[in-house]
DNA sequence: TATTGTTATACTCTATAACTATA
DNA sequence: TATAGTTATAGAGTATAACAATA
């Protein structure tokens, strides 16, 4: 492989998936997905756990079942979630306090200084993505359609 | 649930997960996928089988494993693809000319006329997903944008 | 009756390694 | 040696159903 890039392969014609907002935003993702496990898998932490952690931190004391909500997956998820979470050391379950069926989530402090060193690493590899925008407006702007493109 | 909705929920904070294009392209890129399953599950067409269709459609002959880079996958993830779409007489495995290694993928005539079918239906959701742009040329930036960022 | 966390389970997607038959 | 298709396998991710404790 000289000078051609197979990834790039002019030859192939990709029809209508060029098209597609679905595929775009599938391939677009999954790069960046790949790249956030490039930086964060050695710490053990994927794209969901972050997701996690960020949320608690935010809002410290949510149940699981209120940060699975947020998260629009199923509850049933973040028992492994938590479970690994807390095992690292970086949040744990306190028993709730009007509820004695349902934890309240909480940071460590070890956690609080691990999630700053977790968000540097992306924050760098974010805006090293964003070069691609032209500047600060549009990456605004494609944040914005993002999200109405997410309900 | 009268008038709130959980999904919105304003008490919680997403902090720097609402800055992250990663975590934006993917809530995005869930809702598609959820979406295009509603629309073609019933067809037995998951987002992952309709992308070797359209490769397939536009290209065809080309190996199993050509397909595969075209999309980004591996080639073993091609076999059970292919068989499906194979098993469903939608394409077939045709002997490659100077190559007794590889197979050549062509659609069949009726995997022609299925595949106009699902495009349909695709091209429906999208334009219902697109009335949330401003225009044409938003879509044609976003597309631009996103291929971009796939690299 | 309904809800929380949990478990068991299953299904998809994806990637890796090894095998075979060819090149 | 290297490559195409295949197989076995394993790891995530995700969803459903059911259960015990609690509301």
């Amino acid at each position: 492989m000289q000078d051609d890039d197979k990834k790039n392969d002019p030859s192939v014609d990709f029809g209508v998936l060029n098209e597609f907002l679905g595929y775009r935003l599938r391939r677009a993702q999954m790069n960046f997905f790949t790249k956030f496990n490039d930086v964060c898998s050695d710490l053990g932490i994927s794209p969901g756990l972050f997701a996690v952690l960020a949320i608690v931190e935010r809002n410290p004391g949510l149940t699981q079942t209120a940060v699975a909500q947020a998260l629009g997956n199923d509850r049933s998820a973040m028992v492994a979630a938590v479970d690994k979470l807390e095992g690292k050391n970086l949040l744990e379950r306190r028993p709730a306090k009007n509820d004695r069926r349902s934890y309240a989530l909480f940071m460590t402090d070890e956690g609080q200084v691990f999630f700053k060193t977790l968000c540097d690493r992306v924050t760098a590899y974010e805006n090293q993505m964003a070069k691609r925008l032209q500047n600060e407006d549009e990456k605004r702007w494609l944040l914005d359609i993002l999200e109405r493109l997410a309900e």
